[in-house]
DNA sequence: CGATAATTTCGATAATTGTCGAAATATCGA
DNA sequence: TCGATATTTCGACAATTATCGAAATTATCG
């Protein structure tokens, strides 16, 4: 942030767009704790990523909008989702959080 | 962002928010880097607070707008804005920048 | 194949946003 | 007080968004 970096504004103000709606916020904090850096899930145990339908369940808000919700923070980068059986499991990318990390640090 | 905090979760998205357009984005960095926490500015050299219209010269958008995203980081909670004479200065506010940076701590 | 379950797409609607130029307001200096 | 400069407010408009339920799609299991 503070050094001298051509600076990706665009790709960053859509990860923060992405961040915008609560919604879609609580799903990501909920996806970074399952599944962010430092986390069991992260590494191997990736049977904690959560389904599109457990999100619903945990936000109270309709599928067709958390599924919605879900492809906005995926677009954005902040998130990855892939398709197991009938499923589809999400969890926060890592490498990504880490570079928003060192966005706000000094 | 890990620990269990009770979340302000709608103050967050609503800083997010703040970021989500290219233009407020620039603005805020901008002026993080010089009245952010670690700089100058943000202890004593307050004279490096840039106005609105200076800020306006740099996005290269109209001053109406610059005063209408400026609102929109000052309500926030983002930067801060004070009047000094003809001009008003802004800057970032260092400890909620803190408090972001923590938010993407592990 | 047919039924069931999970997810996405579609279509619609109300609400919000980004942007501008013009007008209004505030402050200073002479 | 008048004129110049800086900023905000107003009014407008096109574009985007959040949300929903219904329909379509994808995958699993007998």
């Amino acid at each position: 942030m503070s050094n001298n970096h051509i600076f990706e504004l665009d790709r960053f103000a859509k990860m923060f767009k992405a961040l915008a709606n609560p919604n879609r916020l609580k799903i990501y904090i909920r996806l970074v704790s399952c599944c962010g850096p430092g986390t069991v899930c992260s590494l191997e145990e990736k049977d904690e990523r959560p389904t599109v339908g457990e999100l619903c369940d945990e936000t109270c808000v309709g599928v067709s909008t958390v599924s919605h919700h879900l492809k906005e923070l995926s677009n954005s980068g902040l998130i990855r989702m892939e398709r197991k059986g009938q499923r589809v499991l999400c969890w926060a990318d890592p490498e990504v959080f880490q570079e928003i990390a060192k966005f706000f640090s000094i």
